[in-house]
RNA sequence: UGGGAUAUCGCCAAGCGGUAAGGCACCGGGUUUUGAUCUCGGCAUUCCCAGGUUCAAAUCCUGGUAUCCCAGCCA
């Protein structure tokens, strides 16, 4: 699309405006610090957009980072999807991808500094009794009887913790705080717990893994990070960012700014319950056109533009919002009414015989591949006797509202000639089969000469030219507009198309092309398979469907 | 009176004491061999509510109300 990269101003561009006008920054340092837990979402696309756009704009630096301390439930395979995905977006990090568990000695030598200053503990309280004296949100904690070990007793518990010598959950390291703050995450959080499993980056050289709060901070300011971006649940934990960040030898102090995450209408937006719907097989995976990821999005036939566009859109506030689909819709059509080449698909055909054309002929029409865009060039559009129409585009009878063929009417077939309907087939059903027409030859390219106006234009595909493929619609995942987890699913989000027959210039289709199916949408070519299939992207707008179901 | 946040059009969202941007959606007119596109026009006398300060308040003050987040050895 004609992208304006404008680059529309929000309240932590602001902050960044300020931090080098008063010079506290000489330049800007964000990152993306995923957890290798799942794939990505359009959220993450939100804040891929407002990191690496920051970058960008402010001539600043970005890293990727894997924020990998929870190893159960994470994989490579994740990790290799996210990198995919952040390029595809039309990014690419700062150097050498990071992760988390590259600094695991050092975080390791941050939570003995800790001990050393009395400001951490061993402690032996089962998750349960933690859970006790951590209090509630309004009734103060109390102090764990472990909080007051010696140092030197804390320094030898915490080496065997490292040596494997406790079993998992018997003990974890507690930063030593507050039990009565107001702020539930300052009553001595955990800091490290023991898991002996094994770890996708690091094996299994440890068995104890530091918690996000103590490795969050440090990992930012380790890579210089200035404006550390996240989302608004974690306002609270800032207090612990800064906590550790105060109490430790590290000279970096990055800021943590939250905002808020995106919510999209009749989907979810959560690692955790679109984990779920892969898991329970109720999508194809992960990448299932109809998923709000990155690769769902990718394969139904959204562009890396329309989504940079769609998170120019949203906008980046600390409001609580939900955004309806229309505004995603909005953008990947602006894009592909721009650049998608047209072609004529009819996905639920019936025959049309034009009873005054010659049986043996096959006329070579051309049709621009574009309405205004000459430059776009043209195709061949193979007509014959025998054509297939859509089904809904013919009615025996109508009133003149009804801008199609009807029984005695004529109307303009696309880039083609103007056909009279004489009468039809029904099967025993009532179905229409087979409208037989007449067309008129003096109507290629021009209008009747003797000033008949014919209204309605309506696509087709020459039967015996025609090719088949498979094509997937899609509809909204649920059918309430704010799921959550057992939210029933909308039972009609896929419909195939079985009987489809697409103009030939699309045999030759790549994977991944966007096309404009003239008067139905967007499709592209699917991504996977080797026939061919073609998605649904988007429905083209249809101010028709309004006033045909008054 | 636990604490932390947020309230501007149906949905996003500008606005930062000088008299309500923009986008999406919606409603009308025009062009059109896509009921598409394009184009022209319409869409908040009012900013959660109630008081107050001021020549002037969405913006400042006071008091309410609503919604979201926090009690994982998840992130």
């Amino acid at each position: 699309m004609a992208e304006i990269e404008n680059r529309p101003s929000n309240f932590i561009r602001t902050i960044i405006d300020n931090d080098l006008a008063s010079g506290k920054h000489a330049s800007t340092h964000t990152r993306f610090p995923p957890e290798p837990n799942g794939f990505l979402h359009i959220g993450h696309a939100k804040s891929i957009c407002l990191n690496f756009g920051i970058a960008k704009d402010y001539s600043g630096l970005c890293n990727l980072r894997f924020d990998d301390t929870n190893p159960e439930k994470e994989d490579v395979d994740y990790v290799n999807a996210i990198k995919n995905d952040v390029q595809w977006l039309g990014f690419q990090w700062h150097g050498d991808i990071n992760y988390s568990s590259n600094y695991f000695d050092k975080l390791h030598s941050y939570a003995v500094e800790l001990i050393e200053k009395g400001l951490a503990y061993v402690c032996f309280l089962s998750p349960e009794q933690a859970r006790e004296y951590r209090g509630t949100l309004t009734e103060a904690g109390k102090n764990s009887p472990y909080r007051d070990t010696t140092v030197a007793e804390n320094l030898a518990l915490f080496a065997k913790m490292k040596n494997g010598e406790f079993k998992e959950g018997e003990c974890v390291l507690r930063a030593k705080i507050d039990m009565a703050s107001s702020f539930m995450v300052l009553r001595d959080p955990i800091i490290y717990r023991i898991r002996f499993v094994h770890h996708h980056q690091t094996g299994n050289k440890w068995c104890i893994y530091p918690m996000y709060d103590f490795t969050h901070c440090i990992s930012d300011a380790l890579e210089g990070i200035t404006h550390s971006l996240c989302t608004l649940e974690f306002q609270d934990n800032r207090r612990l960012y800064d906590w550790v960040l105060e109490n430790i030898s590290i000279e970096c102090k990055p800021q943590q700014i939250e905002f808020s995450r995106l919510n999209l209408e009749y989907t979810l937006m959560s690692k955790r319950k679109l984990n779920e719907l892969v898991e329970n097989n109720l999508v194809e995976g992960w990448d299932d056109p109809r998923m709000p990821t990155i690769a769902g999005l990718r394969r139904r036939g959204y562009t890396p533009a329309s989504i940079r566009e769609f998170s120019s859109r949203i906008g980046v506030t600390k409001q609580q919002n939900t955004v309806e689909m229309g505004m995603l819709e909005a953008c990947i059509r602006e894009d592909l009414n721009d650049n998608a080449p047209r072609a004529m698909a009819v996905l639920d055909p019936i025959k049309v015989i034009i009873e005054n054309y010659d049986e043996s002929a096959i006329e070579e029409l051309s049709a621009p591949n574009h309405p205004n865009k000459e430059e776009m060039g043209k195709r061949i559009l193979p007509f014959t006797r025998e054509l297939y129409i859509e089904a809904e585009d013919f009615r025996a009878e109508a009133n003149k509202k009804f801008k199609r063929l009807v029984l005695d009417k004529e109307v303009r077939l696309r880039n083609a000639y103007v056909i009279k309907a004489n009468r039809f087939d029904e099967d025993a059903d009532g179905n229409i089969t087979t409208v037989y027409c007449t067309y008129d030859p003096e109507t290629l390219g021009k209008n009747p000469t003797d000033g008949r106006k014919v209204k309605g234009v309506i696509h087709w595909v020459s039967a015996s030219k025609g090719i088949k493929a498979q094509v997937r619609l899609y509809d909204r995942l649920f059918n309430v507009a704010n799921p959550d987890a057992d939210s029933e699913l909308n039972p009609e989000s896929l419909k195939v198309a079985q009987n489809a027959v697409l103009e030939p210039s699309l045999l030759n289709a790549t994977k991944e092309q966007a096309f404009q199916f003239e008067r139905t949408g967007y499709f592209c070519r699917d991504n996977k398979s080797d026939d061919l299939v073609f998605n649904q992207t988007v429905g083209l707008r249809d101010s028709w469907a309004k006033v045909d179901a008054k």
